[in-house]
DNA sequence: GGTGAAATACATCGAGC
DNA sequence: GCTCGATGTATTTCACC
């Protein structure tokens, strides 16, 4: 799908912030409501726009931590992999899960109360699968954490 | 503030999906649809739900590599920290930014079209401020990228 | 691909239980 | 906290340029 750069400016928009009236984001990007709609129709039927979602504050939940996790490995085969997989990604404190090229094979955000709740989430991970080389370090800071990509 | 378990099942369904009316999260949540709106209301004002968001697709727009940059740095001045911070945060292919413990200084999580772009943005990122070390490997596969935090 | 006006659906608020 | 009903507002769908 082609995009021009009104479908553009509602894509930074909307990913901004989607609590906006079809009025508002026509204003933003100069043109009038209905064609704005149709545009909206649009990029979420053709799967740019994925779906909308809330985002919640991670201290007001009492989640302060947030922790890198790297494993090696020296088990790569498919059985092995899809356990791991299945298990990793099943946990609810693991927000993102990552298969990386280079010496460490795989990288896992945890977001947890605190950092000694590490302890706990380390236990369950090495009880999914054998891992060769577990390191973890924590976010001192999250100087940018954003879900917006560039478009 | 205290959240009960209706508050909770809320913001696990908000937090998938906001793209529902309150009387869907009333059935989900098993309230009537006026004291549903309340909580929402409240959750909202209480900052625990930030904002509502549209997330894109990544692939459909051309953004199909995820990089993992890691930086030590000999310089810890608080004029280098601001200066490095600030610049690399306004890069829209940072996506994520973090300061690390341990042996690695910063994180930086890169959203690019194809690992080739990422000599453009490692040039970037090196005007920005002298660093000592600077290492990337990018995501061969995203097992998990979720926004949903534990509830 | 754009405009303007009408119909429909939703959120919001109040009163009574 | 639930129900019902009324109001205002946003979305959606027309015909038309």
């Amino acid at each position: 799908m082609v995009l021009d750069e009104h479908d553009r400016r509602l894509l930074r928009a909307v990913q901004k912030d989607s609590d906006r009236t079809v009025q508002e984001l026509a204003d933003l990007i100069g043109l009038s409501a209905t064609p704005t709609a149709r545009r909206l129709k649009r990029l979420a039927e053709a799967g740019i726009i994925r779906k909308h979602v809330a985002l919640l504050d991670p201290e007001a939940l009492d989640l302060q931590a947030t922790l890198f996790v790297t494993v090696r490995t020296s088990h790569h085969d498919a059985d092995w992999l899809k356990r791991f997989a299945e298990g990793v990604a099943r946990m609810p404190e693991v927000v993102e899960f990552y298969r990386l090229s280079g010496d460490i094979d795989y990288l896992i955000k945890l977001c947890l109360p605190d950092v000694r709740a590490y302890d706990e989430a380390y236990k369950k991970l090495i009880a999914i699968a054998p891992l060769s080389d577990v390191s973890a370090s924590f976010a001192m800071e999250a100087i940018k954490n954003t879900t917006e990509l560039p478009v």
